[in-house]
RNA sequence: GCUGGCGUAGCUCAAUCGGUAGAGCAGCGGUUUUGUAAACCGCAGGUCGGAGGUUCGAUUCCUCUCGCCAGCUCCA
């Protein structure tokens, strides 16, 4: 018989039959298979612990703990899910299935949405199902024995998706009767899922496509132990906890209002103050990094959007024109016009480049209804947007720069993990290869040069050119795009935008389209859910606030507000006729960072008593140590009013 | 935009199987003069999202409409 070398993990090969099993080669090397895992990689494939082998083999086994593991864990569930349906609602119809970030979904075709109860009940079928630990086995045929098979069984969406697959052999899965479509692999048996949950359902069109029939989709989720379920649970009632929506409404710092309009954000005072600190830091920071501050209109002529091409290419999302005397206006969705106007005001010289204008630019996009999402998806935002007029010569330089700002800006406000994706040529684009392949190219030196780490997104760059995206990572491990950096050589050609060369010629300057926050209000909701509320004090809208123990204590606690005040601290005085414990609990939940209280002792010793956020008692010292404490709380380039990074 | 759910006082939520609604907190008035997360008493507060229909009578049932929530799709 021929035999086929085998190793574990980089361990020793051992000699094999050909045709042996995953599991019974580890068992051979090591003993046994540890009882948590379930899978294994084989040269980098993924396989099921019984697949055979044929060729020599290096194996990985697969646990729950590598991502790998997590997929095959999930996908596995979403089967037993979809068998506790199919037993539950026999005329319920499979269609796809597959293993997501935290979970897993399976659509169905159903004639109605399926109810809390129905979710129960599924719930504990399929827990059933996992209790019974039915054997996975793989079933391979032919394409059109497989087509025949579902047709057989009703299963029309699961002989569509096969008429789509080129291959001619197929794999089906099987466990007890549920057989279903897939690539595989999976868990050897159906108790390998430790801890299993049916999370919400929710419709869903067949293949994303909003003209489809709509789906009936589960979400789940599955767990090594009950434990890491648990743990999971927990975190989804943090995130419900630090909704940016509900967080805005408990401490009163905007709304968005039915007669206002949807996607509209108001902004009380204390989110105006907040806001207010995010946009001087970052005037003061452009300023500092050489940029220059314009200010544009919110509407303009809708000739100027057609020769940016938005009217051609951005319709959808832009408000309707409105007349106005004889031509019609718009009102802008974008601020590029605008800068490029200002650049081309008048004639530039090489010498002049980079020129780098910025503005925090409000802009109006219509947003369908359904997507609206408090300050995350809105119809009226203000981009803090900025557009560099450069040459060639300058691309790559400008790119690393704004990529140095971008990383320094989000750094200022607490975020740290960046991901960035580098997206490449679209089908339908502008401009010619070569002026893609340069931008492109210009944009990966930066990332390199820089060193930062990226992913590509092929076919994701904008029509007018290449970009780059930052995400940033927030307190919870979610992930959010803010700071986009875009090369244009569009707007450059249609505005026929010119600088005169060293050669005396004129030349088209390359355009970067950059935002770093991304918008100011998706950035401040990011900021409220990262903090959870607790907003850093260099950026609570109330720092200090001073509560006096009974009317006596009045007078000193005034002193200490105007004293605090003279110093710059955003400071409150509460004189309510109200104990100190109330004051105290009305400012932990307004999660204000530092709380004074003043009685007859620190009245007499001209000090006063400290206590931090969540309870710290910092003590007694004077005013001015409270100062240098809400000085020290800032980070660097706050606290020196400008920082130039280069 | 689509599917489903929801809309009751400033906020969080009850109730009415069709007979015009109630609590806590917040607000206001008073008592209390207070030492690190809720003192006490009282008062006031609602065209039950909006329009239309059915009915003797609608917050409740029906239709439409606006908005919110989850998801799809899209995105700063």
């Amino acid at each position: 018989m021929e035999s086929i070398q085998v190793s574990i993990q980089g361990g020793r090969s051992q000699a094999f039959p050909k045709g042996i099993s995953a599991k019974a080669a580890i068992e051979k090397l090591k003993g046994a298979v540890p009882p948590e895992v379930f899978a294994v990689k084989a040269n980098g494939v993924e396989k099921d612990l019984l697949a055979p082998l044929e060729t020599d083999a290096a194996l990985q086994p697969l646990a729950f703990d590598s991502p790998e593991g997590k997929e095959i864990y999930r996908h596995s569930s979403t089967h037993i899910m979809a068998q506790a349906v199919k037993e539950c609602f026999p005329t319920a119809q499979l269609t796809i299935g597959p293993a997501i970030e935290e979970g897993f979904f399976y659509d169905f075709s159903f004639d109605r949405p399926f109810t809390p109860e129905d979710l129960e009940s599924i719930e504990k079928r399929a827990k059933a199902i996992i209790a019974s630990n039915l054997t996975v086995t793989r079933l391979e045929m032919s394409k059109s024995e497989a087509i025949e098979y579902f047709r057989q069984r009703g299963e029309h969406y699961k002989v569509e998706l096969l008429e789509g697959i080129p291959d001619d052999q197929v794999s089906l899965y099987q466990q007890g009767e549920f057989v279903d479509l897939c690539r595989g692999p999976h868990v050897p048996s159906t108790g390998h899922i430790k801890a299993f949950k049916i999370l919400t359902s929710a419709g869903a069109y067949w293949r994303g496509d909003e003209r489809n029939p709509m789906l009936q989709r589960l979400y789940g989720t599955s767990f090594p132990s009950e434990e890491a379920l648990q743990a999971h649970l927990d975190n989804l009632e943090e995130i419900k906890r630090r909704d940016h929506r509900k967080l805005g409404k408990d401490l009163d710092l905007f709304s968005i209002q039915d007669e206002t309009g949807p996607g509209l954000i108001l902004w009380h005072p204390k989110g105006a103050q907040i806001r207010l600190l995010i946009e001087n830091f970052w005037r003061e920071q452009h300023l500092a990094n050489q940029y220059e501050l314009v200010y544009s209109p919110h509407v303009a002529r809708l000739d100027l959007w057609k020769t940016s091409g938005h009217v051609d290419f951005y319709k959808e999302n832009m408000f309707t024109p409105m007349p106005v005397e004889s031509s019609e206006y718009q009102l802008k969705p974008m601020n590029c016009p605008f800068h490029i106007m200002v650049y081309k005001s008048h004639l530039r010289s090489y010498r002049d480049l980079p020129i780098r204008y910025g503005e925090l630019g409000t802009v109006y996009r219509y947003e369908r209804s359904g997507v609206l999402h408090g300050l995350m998806r809105v119809r009226g935002f203000t981009q803090d947007d900025a557009h560099l007029f450069c040459r060639p010569d300058q691309l790559a330089e400008e790119v690393q720069k704004v990529l140095k700002f971008t990383t320094f800006m989000l750094g200022t406000f607490g975020f740290t993990e960046f991901k960035m994706f580098l997206s490449t040529r679209p089908e339908k684009a502008v401009g010619t290869l070569e002026q893609w392949d340069q931008a492109t190219l210009a944009l990966e030196a930066a990332l390199k040069d820089g060193g930062y780490p990226y992913q590509e997104d092929p076919g994701e760059g904008v029509f007018y050119g290449p970009k780059i995206d930052v995400k940033i990572q927030d307190a919870l491990g979610r992930s959010w795009q803010c700071s986009t950096i875009q090369i244009d050589f569009n707007n450059p050609q249609r505005f026929g935008l010119t600088y005169v060369g060293e050669d005396g010629k004129t030349h088209q300057p390359i355009m970067i389209h950059r935002a770093l926050l991304g918008s100011i209000e998706r950035f401040f909701g990011i900021l409220l859910e990262h903090y959870g509320g607790a907003f850093p004090a260099w950026l609570a809208p109330v720092q200090v606030l001073v509560l006096p123990i009974s009317e006596k204590h009045q007078a000193y606690g005034q002193q200490v507000e105007k004293k605090l005040r003279g110093e710059g601290c955003r400071v409150a005085l509460d004189l309510r006729n109200e104990k100190i414990g109330l004051k105290i609990r009305e400012g932990e939940k307004a999660k204000v960072p530092f709380m004074i209280v003043v009685g007859d002792r620190e009245a007499e010793a001209e000090m006063v008593s400290v206590r931090q956020r969540n309870g710290k008692n910092l003590g007694t010292m004077s005013i001015i140590d409270v100062v240098t404490l809400i000085r020290d709380d800032m980070p660097e380039a706050v606290r020196k009013g400008s920082f130039l990074f280069e």
